[in-house]
RNA sequence: GGAGAGAUACCGAAGCGGUCAUAACGGGGCGGUCUUGAAAACCGUUAGGGUGCAAGCCCACGUGGGUUCGAAUCCCACUCUCUCCGCCA
């Protein structure tokens, strides 16, 4: 949620910043009229208020020490009504306004690319060696049929199309690269591990920027006010929702490994195979809460704990900076990693690094303290994959893959494999 | 799922229709006096939101409604917590 003082007193500004989201600019155009008359509502329902508890304290008074107050108890009777009144006007005012301000994007940072489309992104730096094949690379999805690791068909089968079954070392290769991410995350870079439950409620899906705009992407649990997490973002950060911290406690470093949910409502036909775009997959999240001197630091250090995990697994890939056009709606600023896969000749996303500043914070009222006594302040708050699993899986049978149909595990890996250094088709 | 109890500041807790909300009382935290140092004792300090330049005013006793001139206090609904029973990995 943006700042209402802000959109009061920076109206062009962010006028401008929706138009260069390819967010209409009418918005916020109804916003300046509908926030005088509350205010004016306010003041109002404010003095009425003021002169019913004055004339409240001159009732008892009266009463206590036998004097008749019924004039003023009739005078309060019309005030009263005129309070009932002016609220009630007041409450739906408010609830026009909460809606306005829940459905404007972030502001995007002065440093991002104003651009229109996943065009106008810039490539930041490519880091690794693309590998280079004597034969047709294959994709992730035949290479994982010929070894007899993924099954497609059964997932629809037992549950629908978009679904799938690990099986073997394939099962194995994910749950080791679950334990190296947190592993890697936890102990060289810092942060607390976290299990988060996969269910949430409406106000944590606010909280972080999901609802009320995007109710479609996402999994509702039937007969229920609960929905399954689209990404362990929405609880990590959730979880010191309508908190004041401390100073000492941030940065506040969080990691959560979770499955995640999405609906992906409106893609149909696109990465129908293979392991890229699913119903449900497995993801490592990075979360931090920060003081705002230092967010846009932190991004910058968060994306590179990303990252390290594409150095470490030997992977190789390019950063991006998203420019306003293609920028998810919270966001202030996001780094997409691509990792290469050969198959697509391409770079597909892996992960998404986003500050969003004091938007989720804002909503999720995640406040600190920077000195005893002072006003509690908005903290900023990031997050990152750190990485998407499912499609980690299919960038290391892919980047990994072998003449022979075999695919050799990353070194890094292997130890978390129980010592396999490679994964070749079941005998028999 | 059934029965009951509860929700007030960092924690415990008083208040049960008007001098009780920067909230009694107790504890904790922080600062100080005293002390060689510590403990004890004592003193001080410790809180949200809106509006306004400010003084101030309004709101905030789980949440949302209602009754009343006036609600932490009475009524209704909801959420959560605890206890007992049932069920369950």
């Amino acid at each position: 949620m943006i700042d209402v003082r802000v959109l009061r007193n920076d109206y062009d500004k962010v006028a401008q910043a929706l138009r260069n989201r390819n967010a209409p600019e009418e918005l916020i155009a109804s916003f300046p009229a509908l926030d005088n008359k509350r205010r004016e509502l306010q003041t109002e329902s404010d003095n009425l208020k003021n002169r019913r508890n004055v004339v409240s304290q001159e009732v008892a008074k009266l009463k206590k020490n036998g004097g008749n107050a019924d004039e003023l108890i009739a005078e309060m009777k019309t005030v009263g009504d005129r309070i009932k009144a002016l609220d009630e006007e007041l409450r739906e005012l408010e609830v026009e306004i909460d809606a306005l301000l829940l459905a404007i994007p972030n502001v995007p940072h002065e440093s991002v690319p104003v651009g229109a489309s996943e065009e106008d992104n810039i490539e930041l730096r490519r880091v690794g060696v693309q590998p280079s094949f004597a034969f047709e690379a294959k994709a992730h999805y035949d290479i994982a049929a010929e070894l007899d690791i993924l099954d497609f068909e059964a997932a629809a089968k037992v549950t629908g199309s978009r679904f799938v079954f690990y099986k073997g070392l394939g099962a194995r290769l994910e749950r080791a690269l679950i334990n190296l991410m947190m592993d890697l995350h936890a102990d060289e870079h810092g942060y607390e591990e976290i299990l988060p439950p996969y269910i949430v409620n409406r106000d944590s899906l606010v909280g972080t920027g999901q609802l009320p705009k995007f109710e479609e992407d996402l999994f509702k649990v039937a007969n229920t006010e609960y929905y399954l997490i689209p990404t362990a973002e929405v609880p990590v950060t959730n979880l010191h929702r309508e908190e004041i911290l401390s100073p000492e406690n941030l940065p506040r470093k969080l990691v959560a490994f979770s499955a995640c949910f999405r609906s992906e409502a409106g893609a149909a036909g696109r990465d129908t195979r293979g392991l890229i775009r699913q119903h449900q997959f497995n993801k490592v999240e990075l979360v931090q809460l920060v003081d705002p001197a230092t967010s846009y630091e932190t991004l910058e250090a968060l994306t590179g704990h990303a990252e390290r995990v594409l150095q470490v697994l030997g992977l190789p890939y390019r950063v991006l900076a998203l420019c306003t056009g293609d920028m998810g709606f919270a966001s202030a600023k996001t780094y997409d990693l691509e990792v290469w896969l050969p198959s697509a000749d391409a770079y597909r996303e892996i992960s998404s690094c986003t500050n969003f500043e004091d938007f989720q914070a804002r909503r999720a009222g995640i406040r600190f303290r920077r000195e005893p006594g002072a006003k509690p302040e908005h903290v900023h708050t990031l997050n990152g994959s750190g990485l998407a699993l499912g499609r980690t899986v299919a960038a290391i049978l892919e980047n990994y893959q072998q003449a022979d149909g075999t695919v050799v595990v990353p070194e890094a890996l292997r130890p978390y494999m129980g010592g396999v250094e490679r994964i070749a088709p079941r005998r028999g």
